[in-house]
Order: structure tokens, then sequence, then C-alpha cells
DNA sequence: TTCCTATGACGAACGCTGTTCGTTCTACGA
DNA sequence: TCGTAGAACGAACAGCGTTCGTCATAGGAA
């Protein structure tokens, strides 16, 4: 291809015909250049206000004054962009240095800090599932958890197997949670409104189809966020260390 | 608005001007009515083969040769289909009349005979988080469950509590599961390449950085999908009894 | 300095999505 | 026989992820 001659007295300038596309139209100035840091930005900024599904391609672009289509300059695809914006929340997380005297509330402080940091960014955590961290923050967030369990002196299998069941129940305490906020952000309100309806529902259980449930409402409906998410921790860990026993006893430890 | 009339000799047929369109244009027979279940039936038969992403109401339409509108007259939107989706799963959950004596093994068999139901409709379980059942199958299944808990004698905080943990880990366990396995049949060989590149990336970890990660790499790539269930499940009935005992020793129940 | 090339920016397009609208057709009750 | 309720349905709307081809620029090579 070759470039437009300079305009002589011998050979004038050639008008461009008016259905050629002009060679320098009218175009907005270059703007800073994209980073991935800055797309990551973006994308946590809209995850974090309007939740995971409303992030797109296009919505990212428009916060940062481009194309959807120039986002792929930086990061592969979606998946990927989704993959940065998990590391990056995962750096969010940190987890002392282990002392075998506290490892137990160590843990459970350690779980609390993850179900609230996937929490604030709404259903974030949604993404998490099925994921096995590779990302260089989510592998530093499994390192800090091992070793608070490492702490504890329990077998490895104990250690290993737990530490995956823990962090699924984190992140999917996380989500049904940021769920909940999400709505209730989205549409104020909401959570009186859906508690009130699902508590007068299960009121009007016919108690001879559902005689357990009906017995049991009171239970049923009682405790907030906190308190079920530290029950579920208690469970989990009393039953760690039961199970840790039950090998030892086994004489399988 | 008047029909037209028939054609005499004092008034021939009017023609119909080109542009207005035809009254009785060719228009494929009626075909028989569509019914809730058979969209339904449509509906997971997709997310059998194809899962809960290939799910669209274009999709379930083309399977029953007619078009999205006409779903909206059997069913209120997407939602609501899924929520008869998951309800007629939820049908397939059956659990056993309680036994005070085995309500353990009972409890156990059952959670894996519902994450087997929810992996067996592939990533269907994802729809599962964040409700709270309401619908008839659903309600069953919990009281079912609840039951079976009931008859182990423990305080109903802890039954109520342990159930949602339980169903909350049955899900969670029955997705990551159920992706796998979606992934695996729409790309024959992913599992296997998918967790060779995973174990080769581990092993390849600086043992520097990842000091606790690395000394237990054996114990944590151990084991398939049901070792690992079955542990969590182990786990978390060890801590419910655990649990139990603590409250009865503290004089709380 | 001048040219070439690699790279990023970007508009347009493709084939999807959930949902709504207005229209048409059919079956049933009066 | 008529009127009406309700289902069926095509078209449309705004949005989606991604790809393509084109363009402008920056940096290295000559």
């Amino acid at each position: 291809m070759r470039a437009e001659p300079p305009p002589t007295a011998d050979q004038p300038e050639v008008p461009t015909p008016g259905w050629r596309t002009p060679r320098k139209a009218a175009r907005p100035p270059r703007r800073a250049p994209l980073t991935v840091d800055a797309i990551v930005d973006a994308a946590l900024e809209i995850v974090d206000t309007e939740g995971l599904d409303a992030l797109s391609m296009r919505r990212v672009a428009q916060k940062l004054d481009t194309g959807a289509a120039s986002l792929y300059a930086h990061v592969a695809n979606k998946e990927d962009l989704i993959e940065l914006v998990l590391d990056r929340v995962s750096g969010e997380m940190s987890f002392p240095e282990p002392d075998p005297e506290h490892w137990g509330d160590q843990m459970q402080d350690g779980m609390r800090q993850v179900r609230d940091i996937y929490a604030r960014h709404r259903d974030l955590a949604k993404a998490n599932f099925g994921r096995i961290p590779t990302t260089p923050h989510s592998l530093e967030a499994m390192e800090g958890m091992l070793a608070i369990l490492k702490a504890g002196g329990l077998p490895d299998k104990v250690i290993a197997w737990s530490a995956d069941l823990i962090a699924l129940y984190a992140t999917s305490a996380a989500y049904e949670m940021g769920l909940r906020e999400l709505r209730e952000e989205q549409d104020p309100g909401w959570t009186e409104r859906y508690f009130g309806q699902i508590g007068a529902f299960f009121a009007s259980l016919p108690k001879e189809r559902f005689p357990v449930s009906v017995s049991m409402l009171d239970a049923l409906t009682q405790g907030d966020d906190n308190d079920r998410f530290g029950f579920g921790l208690d469970v989990i860990m009393l039953g760690m260390q039961a199970y840790a026993d039950r090998m030892r006893a086994n004489g399988e430890a």
C-alpha cells in the first residue's frame, strides 16, 4: 500500500471523491492508553455497584470512554477479565502469622474476613465456584489459610480437605449474602418485604403436611447472617477436631 | 369491526389492495396447545444436555416448535421457568421414614442423593443459591431432611441451622461437580487435561513463596468427588454432635 | 531523518439474549 | 350466531460477547 504523494505545482492535490472514506476524518483525540489495571478498576466498580450480572464488556468500555473492542487488546475475553477481578479482590485478604495457641480464632477471623470481602463486592463470589486458585493473590490467600490450619496440628488430609470445605462455605455464604444486599440496594426495602412474605408463608404452612417444619418455625427463622455464619464455622471446626480424633483413635494418623 | 360481506352479483368482490395485509394469510396449522409441563420438560432437557446457561426462552420454544412469545402465556418469565424446573427436580428427591437408630446414615444417604440428583442435571444447582424453599416439592424435601435430623434428638437450633448448612454444602458440591461434568461432556478429555495442568502447575510452585502449600501437595490433590464430599458430610455431622454436646455442657439446651 | 512494522484503538457487524407489543386465530358461553 | 377471552405468534427493542477490517501512532531499523 502506497502513501498519497504530497501535492506539488505539477501535480495539484487530487480531490477526494465524496463517497471515498476520508483519510483523516475528524476523530476524537487519542486518549491515554488503556491498561489492564484501569480495566479491572472499572470492572470492579461496576460489580460493586450493580452486581456481577451487570458486568459487560460494553459497560466497562463505556466507563473508560472507549469501545468494547478496545478491551480485547489487554484482556483475552470476559472470563479472563473476571479472573483478574477475582485476583484483585483476593489481594484484599490477609492472614496473620500462625499462632498455634489461637489457630482456631485465627481461622474464624480469617473466614469472616473472606466472607465480608466477597460480600462487599456484591455477588462476585458467584464467580469463584469451580475455580482452583492459580492466580498470585488467590494462591497467597490459600497459603495463609493452610498455614493457620497447619498450626492446629491436624493430619494433612484433614487440613487440605477442610480448607476446601471452609473455602466453599465462605464462598457460598458470601454469595447468598451479597445477592441479598444487592437486591436491597437496587430495591430499597426488599429485605424486609421479602422476609416478611417468607415468614407469613411459612406461618401459613399446613401442619398436617409439614409437621416437622411447622414445629420448628422459630428455629428456622431465627438468627441473622452473622449468627448463622458463625454457627457454620463452629460446626465445621468442631467437626474437623472430632474427625482428627477419630482418625487417631483408628490409628490412621 | 365488521366482516367482509359475501360477494353478490350486485356487489362484486372488492379486490384487496396489495399493501393491505391479507386477512387469511397462509399459516401453519394450529398445533397442540402448550402446557406448563411440556415447557418444563423442554427446559429440563436443555439443561440436562447443555447446561443452565444454554437455557433460553427461544431454545425452549424451538424445542416445542413455537416462538418465544408463546411461552409467556404459561410462564411469567425466565426466572419463573427456572423455579418450575427446580421444583420438578426437587420432586426427584425422596427421604426415608426417620429411624432414630440410623439417622446419621439416613442423613448421609439423603445428602448424597441430593447432590447426585442436582449433578445429574449439570450445573442446575447454581440456580438454587439464594432461594428459600417455597415450592411444593422443595418444601417436601426440606420436611424430609428436618424429620431425619429431628430423629437425632439434637436441639432445634442445631437442627434448623445445620439443615441450612448441609443443604448449602450439597448445593455447592453439586454445582462444582455438575460444572466439571458439563465441561467434560462438551469437550471430551477436558477433565484429564485440566487436572493434569493444575497438577503440573502446583508442582511448579516455588516452595519459598508457598512453603505450606508445597508441603501439602499430596493431600491437596488426593481424593475424588465422592471421597471429598463424604469427608465434608462427616465433618459437618460430627460438628453438629459436638456443638450440641457443648450446648448441653453449657446448659443451653 | 526516513521508512517499516507492530500494536493498540475502534466502528461496524454477527448472532445471540429476555421481554413486550399488536395482531390474529380459535374455542367456548350466551 | 355472535361476542369475547385467551392463546399463539411475528416483529421489534435494547442489550450481550466477540471478531473483523481499518486506522493512527510509536519505536526500531536503515
